[in-house]
DNA sequence: CTAGCTTGTGACAGTTTCCGTCAGGGGCTA
DNA sequence: TAGCCCCTGACGGAAACTGTCACAAGCTAG
């Protein structure tokens, strides 16, 4: 198949910094010449950023990535908390370029992470000092529970000062314009919420373990959140 | 061309977040239903994250990215700068998944980066206070240099603290463990040389531009220097 | 300037691959 | 049970790909 050649050939572009000729790439596929010639005219009209020079040969863009990467969950929240970190405070010559980072990031992760950026509704209120960073949220507890699937009791303190005790399915974590939430499926009221990490009073393993998602309405459901969400939860 | 309808296809499940039937990726499509059958086969033996199940659908996992995605290139350094603020002091349990996102991305970009990364020879001695965030540094005049190519004179202040003044031409701002560096051709010396730029005093356009690159003899210094350093250059 | 590379483009026949259609198996939901 | 839907196999016609040849253009080195 043509296409694993293709992906072949922008490996091989990648790897190098210096010059390749179409010949080299020729004989290291296998291929004709001239395939090589055709192969790189269609990655070029992709997009993909090979130049060619006559008497030199092809160079690739180094600075470009269009290979298939595959982020882990909380590794994309790293970039994107960073992103945001930089864009807020930190060098101020590339508060622009981390927005954009930001936004190619987020119209690849769907439509609805865009939303929910730009949605600061949940979000009203300064409490950009109190968790930008995260310094003591329990992340990792969290993250755990949600791999382990491991039922927990929740004291939570929500937005009107009410304080309320719920057990609940964590079923994953999302960062949003400057808080991170979690989301839950709370027995109690047989429904889904979120929860802001800092208004988190105090959480506990119940030791009970709740069971992959079954049921077309729950599968629903949660599909439903997410793609309202734009969820990138954490633990598969 | 099939490429084509395999990266619409991937484009098209990475959109949704509910479950697609083959039957309405066929029609979108234009194709028949075992031609999506067949794209998807090869999608999944590719390594696409593409869960497929009887009576659902086909979904694709969140939290990946294996688009045709392409950054600029001070994009990628605001990344790469976020990973590092990320896993060095914000957020303690995102540390190590920035640190992997960050292992990611330099082994994309090449073994060079790898190497330059893990390299701190050049970084010797406390700086992270001062040039951390790049917030005073002359990051915006540089770039603008850079796509001009503009001759620079630029008065400088090496590790043993020697003042130097020379006329270079600037190729790229390259990230270090943690400072950022210029990378230049040295009129004077006649090759190229790396500064750190917490420790240019000042800099200055002399009105003049350097044609772009020619000779074979440069093109291989300049290929090489690239793969030494890994560079992202900025400004094509 | 010449000689030697190398990138590009066009044409063409042979071969390969792809595509749609038809048929059937298996798993899940209601 | 009925109804979806994911899968797999087979097969003929259509489309795309491939290798070969031929030629133009640009750069490098001497």
């Amino acid at each position: 198949m043509r296409l694993f050649r293709l992906f072949r050939l922008l490996d091989l572009m990648r790897l190098r910094s210096t010059p390749v000729t179409a010949t080299a790439l020729a004989t290291e596929l296998s291929v004709s010449v001239r395939s090589i010639y055709r192969d790189i005219a269609d990655l070029q009209a992709m997009g993909a950023p090979i130049r060619g020079e006559g008497g030199i040969g092809y160079v690739m863009e180094r600075g470009y990535f269009l290979p298939s990467l595959r982020f882990e969950t909380d590794e994309l929240d790293a970039i994107v908390l960073g992103l945001k970190l930089v864009s807020e405070r930190a060098a101020p010559a590339l508060g622009g370029a981390a927005q954009r980072a930001a936004a190619k990031l987020s119209s690849v992760l769907g439509e609805a992470q865009k939303d929910s950026m730009a949605d600061s509704a949940l979000e009203a209120g300064p409490s950009r000092a109190s968790n930008r960073d995260g310094g003591s949220l329990p992340f990792a507890r969290l993250r755990a529970a949600i791999a382990a699937k491991e039922m927990l009791t929740i004291d939570y303190r929500n937005a009107s000062g009410r304080f309320s005790t719920r057990e609940a399915r964590p079923l994953g974590l999302t960062l949003f314009e400057n808080a991170w939430l979690l989301t839950i499926w709370c027995e109690t009221a047989q429904d889904f919420r979120h929860l802001r990490l800092d208004r988190i009073i105090s959480l506990s393993g119940t030791g009970k373990r709740f069971r992959a998602e079954k049921g077309k309405r729950f599968k629903d459901a949660l599909d439903l959140e997410r793609s309202k969400l734009g969820q990138r939860s954490l633990g598969t």
